[in-house]
DNA sequence: GAGTAGCTACTCGGATAGTACATGTCCGAGTAAACTTGG
DNA sequence: CCAAGTTTACTCGGACATGTACTATCCGAGTAGCTACTC
């Protein structure tokens, strides 16, 4: 699985601390982790494509949920970075198969149901896990994590400090 | 996922039906399924060093199953083709990430907790599954996959019928 | 002093290289069967 | 006819190319805010 997926969910979970209607910008959530800036805009965007991050450019501009992070599953995010595909993926190869059971057997073909069995119960749990559920167990586990997430993430934004001298 | 897997695993279910004892070759696995024969040997080479086949030199020479098929899982298949890591590496980039909760956040991240515990659900299906109960799943369904895939099989091996005229 | 035109700086977005892994192919080591030859 | 030595053909096993996708980077389009100028 690609290292995007990790990076993602981070973000998520951190733009759900930030307020709303305030957007935070790449560079910044990068910097956060030391991460190629680039990179982490290139996996953003394909989240914007599927609904999950709303994008505004210009000064002040960035990322925010496109939606409330509780109608934001795990699986979304996964999904979004990774593409639909199943991983396992039946090529249907017993249709080359000899013998006189080539297009039954490949459509009910019991190798490929298992391994779909399986990928379902996957996404299952992936689809009960939220982005606020997350952010709720952290903020729990560590109560400065979200103040201090925030503070990062949002300090000294625009806002140029007085020149002293 | 690689595509691999799908051939070990038809593979291991058409030994399970092949007389014990009798190895059957990588080529005649492949041209059952119109495959290319080096590339095939190359993943079950992978089975043989996980302990799940073992192989045979020189003529009548081959693979078979190590043990019984009901004692090899699917999961165990899979994990020999695509390796023992987790698909979500989790790279703990919270290390690098500023406040004070750096190593404890990291070794509790609550996100590689919720991937990691997908994939322990979807290893425990798959690891549910049997070669031997996929193949008796296919008996059922098909009664005469068995016979005609041990006859493709096996037939007319080594043994040259003797020659006319 | 207030409004407006222009400029600057900052952001996303997609197009562009570099790299690791999966895929596909090839040849050599080893072995069991088959053949030949001598008794 | 039988047995031992030799040859042969067939198999796995690992080393060698190729293609694809992930990773990483750079530059242009667009916009909000700041600046300067005019009234």
């Amino acid at each position: 699985m690609g290292q995007g997926v990790e990076w993602a969910l981070h973000s998520c979970v951190n733009m759900s601390w930030t307020p709303v209607g305030e957007a935070v910008s790449s560079a910044r959530l990068a910097a956060f982790y030391r991460l190629p800036a680039a990179y982490l805009n290139k996996q953003l965007q394909a989240l914007v494509r599927a609904g999950i991050l709303a994008s505004v450019s210009g000064p002040r501009g960035g990322f925010q949920l496109a939606r409330r992070p509780d109608r934001i599953s795990v699986l979304d995010v996964v999904l979004a970075i990774e593409g639909n595909d199943d991983a396992f993926r039946c090529e249907g190869i017993l249709k080359d198969a000899p013998g006189g059971m080539e297009a039954d057997y490949a459509r009910t073909c019991l190798i490929s149901q298992t391994m779909r069995h399986a990928e379902v119960t996957w996404r299952t749990e992936l689809s009960r896990q939220s982005i606020a559920g997350i952010a709720q167990s952290i903020e729990r586990r560590f109560p400065d994590a979200r103040e201090e997430t925030v503070r990062q993430l949002t300090g000294a934004r625009g806002r140029q400090e007085p020149r002293s001298a």
